[in-house]
DNA sequence: AACTGACCAAAAAACGTTTTTAGTCAAAAT
DNA sequence: ATTTTGACTAAAAACGTTTTTTGGTCAGTT
């Protein structure tokens, strides 16, 4: 069994336990005895909890970069782009349940040693949303100030929008709400809107 | 000393001491003595401690309704209306404390003794803010298909937002950018938006 | 180099005890 | 009659101590 098996042995028996049972409440033992390791094997993989936990949230990252990704490699028009873009990140985020943990911790505790992921997942959103933006200027469908702020803008709104969505479980109460807010906020950033 | 003194000032203390410690660390005990009553007087008026945190959101809940209903009587574009009704509603939460307890609730505890205080705000912003979307309609600056779920729509983006805003203290952080973000939903509902 | 499992210090859980707290009520004041 | 009081109680929270569990290590094995 060479070092990517077992690693990965333990990251995916890792991401089930700590999906949950959640940071606090999942134990080294149980992720060592469920993936048929000894202890010291997950520490020879894993300095510690907090960085096999960090590794796991990646995972969950690095899956949803690749489909946002693809969203933005596709041709179509901006207006198209942006709404999938959004309905995408949602949709993969739903079944990110350790990226939720992140998100529940914010309240309970801090998360310190995820603070780097996250604003690196930030940044990587903002130069996505940015790109798909500016090629909707490009395409004079869209009207846009400032593309990176207007960019933080709406990735604010949607990470709001998480909490409720996805941390108080009211995903089928809003679902449809939802997608009535991303028509509001992409008909705001289409040409004449209004003035 | 009538009733409405002694009763309002238990209201006022409790408020106090409520926005301090929060509805858990708060004692009945303390609530009687900073405001020189009885226990017994505290429970002759409010017949629990849960009635009476009840009754200290429901002041704030109903200075609430008396500045928006103030936005909505103004005479003005609907344009202007909405955005200063949507102003309003954040500075006048800002410095409503107990309700911020109540939305800190949703995570770590129920509040089920608030749910109807809450469905019947949800109510009034729902009327009041279609109101408002309507006269919108009229003037034939905005382009609404369904009035009544619009305003559920950003009502419910509005509370995402205070999640963020209120309990995790980002307010200095997030200020401009949620301005923004209001230009870009209010842009999303006048006429001639793109399509 | 990859992996094991006995081992340890520190943290958390369990447990019994003490203190505090929400809520009551008979009596007093207004 | 209405309002206020404060001693009282049962239940919950806090406290202090012991026991168990847990994160992390390391000398030895594969």
């Amino acid at each position: 069994m060479n070092v990517d098996t077992t690693r990965e042995k333990i990251l995916k028996v890792a991401s089930r336990i700590f999906g949950k049972y959640g940071f606090q409440k999942t134990t080294m033992d149980e992720i060592a005895r469920t993936a048929h390791k000894a202890k010291g094997s997950v520490y020879y993989h894993f300095k510690s909890k907090e960085e096999l936990f960090l590794a796991v949230v990646n995972v969950e990252i690095e899956s949803l970069k690749n489909a946002l990704l693809a969203v933005a490699a596709k041709e179509d028009t901006a207006t198209n782009m942006i709404r999938d873009y959004l309905l995408t990140r949602m949709k993969v985020l739903a079944g990110a349940v350790n990226y939720h943990e992140t998100l529940k911790a914010d309240f309970l505790q801090t998360f310190e040693f995820l603070d780097e992921l996250r604003s690196e997942f930030d940044e990587f959103e903002v130069e996505l949303l940015s790109g798909i933006l500016q090629k909707g200027i490009d395409e004079r469908s869209f009207e846009v100030e400032n593309v990176r702020k207007t960019a933080q803008v709406i990735i604010l709104a949607m990470k709001a929008i998480e909490i409720p969505f996805y941390l108080q479980n009211k995903i089928v109460e809003y679902e449809n709400t939802i997608v009535e807010l991303l028509d509001i906020l992409i008909r705001g950033l289409e040409k004449n809107a209004g003035r």
